[in-house]
DNA sequence: GGGGTTAGTTGCACAATTCAACGAAGTGTA
DNA sequence: TACACTTCGTTGAATTGTGCAACTAACCCC
């Protein structure tokens, strides 16, 4: 183990005090499949700056109320879209001055919610004029969105398509009970390409990923399906 | 028991509320393997709080000096450690009420580093008593370090590891040219196990990772190994 | 009962990875 | 000089994994 000497340059103690700090704010992206077709969760904005403009569902971080980041973006999730959702995953920050005409410096923690279609009814919520599912490639194209959340769901994107590509399955998709051709179709969703039936099976069972839930079999217009949940571990 | 109140700068529509802001950090996990083994680089602390702990390296934001999170956290790295490096990355950030006596709720952004040891030679910085090199695993386990850094550490070796165990090289553990076999012995040492050399090194073909300095040969008490560096891509 | 559709399995060709061995090229030593 | 020893770099066989296609099963509908 090396030791350097103390050496000293200047500056006392900062005083958190002393400096300004950021705006901070949580972004979430809600990400869901519609219509056979990976969308993302917008909401336009009741006032300005970008009054009638689209953005991520957000808030402002409430250092009075928020135990956590990740207990924010749950407030947030709440307040905003009536939600209480698992499945919350904190993908990034974007810091800087020129991200938010309200702040002099705008920091952002974004956060990633997957969510069977179901599951939000676009209702407004506070301060939000209307609420709407985008395909993502639309809103990741429209140079119109609000602040830099087209470069925020790119990243949003990005990460949940590699996290599939790895075999993390996107859970929150699907309900809590599911059939394997479901969840294919899911995964295929994702990534914009067909999966072999077998192979896909096969990796499934390896890792024990998932359960078949006795006796539970999805009926319909045609043969029934085995109904899966995910395992506990 | 307030921090300081987010400073609006002028704006056409100005925001109505004014919420106390998070005391702003960046933390950088700088990593490294010394004597074959994956260590991170301490900082023992001069002040309160935590004064003669170890913590990792870091410092407040600064909204007048910094133009983005990343250009905060190679700020800090040159103000700190003396460096300037690429292969700066996000990991992740961490907020809560107790994460800092000094302030009523503070948020931290990690960013990881890797280095090739003999690169942190000139160690010195502002308010740093000393700084050492740290086996990972020994910085997890302590329950002495400063803050919630030992959670921190653990994250980014975490994080490391994923990404080597997918082949994204963890080319910032190596000097600008190296052996083949360096750099299959630093994957080993980061996962704790030994790779096949034929698919290590027919991966790394096929994916056109890196490419050969042409007449270079690392001479030494055996056969000479080609050199090889990073492609430009 | 027959046609259509989806569920679920199986067999096989092919690709990728692992394991083991080999020759090459240097040093050190008798 | 001969030989042991080490690392480099490649090659081939054995094992494993993946993609493709066929097949059976179970249901609905007509």
């Amino acid at each position: 183990m090396q030791l350097t000497p103390f050496v000293k340059t200047e500056s006392p103690n900062p005083d958190p005090k002393r400096y300004p700090m950021p705006f901070t704010r949580l972004e979430i992206a809600v990400m869901s499949l519609v219509d056979g077709e990976l969308q993302v969760l917008l909401a336009r904005r009741a006032e300005a700056p970008y009054a009638g403009k689209w953005a991520l569902p957000g808030g402002v971080l409430r250092i009075d109320l928020d135990a956590s980041l990740d207990a924010a973006a749950r407030r947030v999730m709440r307040e905003r879209l009536g939600l209480d959702l698992p499945f919350l995953r904190q993908l990034c920050a974007a810091g800087g001055p020129t991200r938010d005409p309200r702040a002099p410096w705008a920091l952002s923690v974004v956060y990633r919610a997957l969510v069977p279609a179901e599951t939000v009814n676009p209702l407004a919520g506070k301060r939000i004029e209307a609420l709407a599912w985008r395909r993502v490639d639309d809103a990741i194209a429209d140079r119109g969105l609000a602040f830099d959340h087209s470069t925020l769901v790119s990243r949003a994107v990005e990460s949940t398509r590699a996290e599939v590509e790895r075999l993390d399955l996107p859970v929150g998709f699907l309900p809590e009970q599911f059939t394997l051709g479901e969840l294919q179709s899911c995964c295929e969703q994702l990534l914009g390409r067909r999966l072999d039936k077998s192979s896909f099976r096969r990796r499934l069972a390896d890792r024990q990923l998932v359960e078949p839930v006795e006796g539970a079999m999805r009926t319909g217009a045609n043969r029934p399906a085995q109904i899966y949940r995910l395992r506990a571990d």
